[in-house]
RNA sequence: CGGGAUGUAGCGCAGCUUGGUAGCGCACCUCGUUCGGGACGAGGGGGUCGUGGGUUCAAAUCCCGCCAUCCCGACCA
């Protein structure tokens, strides 16, 4: 049927939401895709369901295709399967829960482990039965702390979520290497443009992770992509170009240099210099790159109450990213020390503290990788006024161990090839990683093999933001007149535009419509009593590929076919449009 | 959770300083004129002014409390 718009439930809006800042929110509520019902929840209107249902069905095809199976688990599940996997506890106040009239606890799942592991831990028993993959395409609720723009953060979103099940480590990475394909080729039919990113496995645990992004001004992650070979990172995950390491005895004795009044780096690059003997034997005046600075945090496990105090020595003119630090300590919490943390340990002087120490009275140490070993700095003597000069790692201290964790800035060094790095913004539109054998330990998922022992399941995890996707694909593709959908998930291929003051041409546009339709073109035809501006306007605005406009060269047998995206408009006759809509891309 | 802002018709806003029967634009309905880039005229419908209390003869407006929403940050498979 084709879709006349004067039967269409849209309203579309002249002007801007007051509560819309960002672009493809403003334009999916302007061009009555969606409102909003709730913070972070929307409905879907006829238009916006279309586009979801469109995305959706490219999901499950790519799925489908590699063998996934397609399940529905319903939102609403009861506590105790979420208990079962201390989830129930960990989750906190982002979890929806909610009460029955027995006043037994459930919740709205935010994901679902638990019950694919439950589901086929029920079902499988033998090792004939493995590998499996189970996927579905489903709402999940996560009662977010700040929902924003629009479809970009939700409490309410269509996710697709997909499980693997393999017998051993290899079978994982086989069916995790399928999933990366079915996502490639998703990505590639919405018409995103996207980067795969390592990725640090988090909250969920497991090792080998990859995060699929959508380079967008307005998402909300950061990552770095080198500007010569194609690596491509979180900033959590990112590895940098480190110096080459360096001989430890290559550097004079460590000595203890007065440095009054000097807590801060810049304080005491001053003061170096003003030592010219100093400067004289290091060959070069001091920058803020020869001092280590001592950053003192604290650290959990969890579950635990107490806390306990780590040093993270990084160069002095960086700081720590406590974000890039939590993504790699995870679970264990990580935080700054206060006051009262550094009161506790009175041999950390604030302002002064050194490594040579920290060893001898318990402390952790770690460094980031560029402080190499063999390599000698200016730090803190651990008394007040005095720093130590040429104070080697290996020599006068030994970390024990090295965590990524000085802040990344654009411009640093890939790891790989060594050219410039820089850092972007993208929206999360897909992750995949290799979630190992946590939820089968916890749920003891195994399976019987042929000598008749038990064979513990290793299990991969697979996302994709189908309603997320639907704001990123809008987000780059959108232009200063309105979206501008790619073929492959717009609701409609043509939107035919009569423009005249008689019947003639709505008329014609209605016969082209049917013969279109007829062709295989999904059709939006405006036959609303508007003026020629206001159907330009809204065609422009609700962005379907093609537009076919109806109006003056009708009476030379013509019609006017306008690509949506590059603007290109062209004459054709009435006779040959089918056939030359019939080339477009679907 | 911290900082900032805002709540008046479906949407965008004015009115509040200085208390006195609720206003504009868009959208919607009727009639007429218009008809290739968000037309024009005339007439209309639609609002517990976020909420509870207080002051007052009288509160959208002043005072106190609460709630909600948006933005920034923290947090976030």
């Amino acid at each position: 049927m084709v879709t006349r718009m004067s039967q269409l439930f849209l309203r579309t809006l002249r002007e801007d939401p007051a509560d819309a800042e960002v672009p493809s929110h403003r334009l999916l509520l302007r061009a009555g895709y969606i409102r909003r019902t709730a913070p972070g929840i929307y409905t879907w209107l006829p238009l916006g369901k279309k586009i979801l249902e469109n995305v959706a069905s490219i999901v499950r095809e790519e799925m489908d295709r590699i063998g996934s199976q397609e399940v529905l688990f319903p939102a609403l599940i009861p506590r105790e399967i979420y208990e079962a996997s201390g989830r129930w506890a960990d989750y906190g106040d982002t979890l929806f829960r909610l009460h029955d009239r027995k006043d037994a606890d459930y919740l709205l799942a935010p994901t679902h482990e638990e019950l694919f592991t439950l589901l086929v831990k029920g079902e499988y028993s033998s090792y004939k039965d493995f590998p499996l993959s189970l996927y579905q395409i489903q709402t999940k609720y996560r009662d977010e702390a700040r929902p924003r723009a629009g479809l970009l953060r939700c409490r309410e979103f269509v996710m697709k979520d997909s499980y693997s099940f393999d017998l051993d480590d290899a079978g994982l990475q086989a069916s995790y290497d399928a999933h990366r394909v079915a996502y490639q080729r998703i990505f590639e039919r919405l018409g995103l443009d996207y980067r795969i990113a390592f990725a640090v496995s988090g909250a969920m645990g497991g090792s080998a992770s990859e995060e699929f992004l959508a380079p967008a001004e307005q998402g909300e992650d950061t990552f770095v992509q080198c500007t010569s070979c194609d690596y491509t990172a979180n900033t959590e995950a990112v590895e940098i170009a480190v110096p080459p390491k360096q001989d430890p005895s290559g550097h004079p004795e460590q000595r203890v240099l007065d440095t009054p009044d000097t807590p801060t780096i810049d304080s005491l690059v001053t003061k170096l210099n003003s030592m010219q003997e100093l400067v004289d034997e290091n060959g070069r005046p001091f920058v803020g790159a020869d001092t280590l600075k001592n950053v003192v945090l604290k650290t959990r496990r969890p579950g635990s109450a107490t806390w306990d105090l780590l040093v993270i020595g990084v160069p002095g003119d960086r700081d720590v990213d406590l974000k890039r630090l939590a993504g790699q300590l995870e679970p264990v919490g990580v935080a700054q020390a206060d006051a009262a943390d550094l009161a506790a340990e009175p041999r950390l002087v604030k302002g002064y503290i050194g490594p040579q120490l920290l060893a001898e009275i318990g402390v952790r140490y770690l460094v980031d990788p560029t402080v190499v070993p063999g390599s000698a700095w200016i730090t803190g003597a651990n008394e007040t006024d005095k720093h130590a000069a040429f104070v080697t790692r290996g020599r006068d201290f030994e970390p024990a161990g090295e965590i990524g964790a000085v802040e990344i800035r654009d411009g640093d060094r890939c790891a790989r090839c060594g050219s410039a790095l820089e850092i972007a913004r993208g929206i999360e539109i897909g992750h995949i990683f290799q979630l190992g054998r946590k939820f089968a330990d916890t749920f003891d998922l195994d399976a019987q093999g042929p000598d008749g022992e038990s064979i513990r399941i290793t299990m991969g995890s697979y996302g994709v933001g189908v309603s997320r996707a639907v704001s990123a694909i809008a987000e780059q593709t959108l232009d200063s007149s309105g979206l501008c959908w790619p073929a492959s998930v717009a609701p409609y291929d043509v939107h035919l535009v009569p423009v005249g003051k008689g019947d003639e041409q709505l008329n014609a546009a209605a016969a082209l419509a049917t013969e279109l339709e007829a062709a295989g073109h999904r059709v939006l035809l405006d036959d609303r009593n508007a003026t020629a501006g206001e159907k330009f306007a809204d065609a422009d605005l609700l962005g379907m590929p093609t537009i076919v406009v109806v109006g003056k060269a009708l009476a030379d047998g013509e019609v006017e076919v306008k690509d949506r995206r590059s603007g290109e408009r062209r004459n054709v006759a009435l006779d040959a449009v089918v056939g030359e809509l019939a080339a477009l891309p679907r």
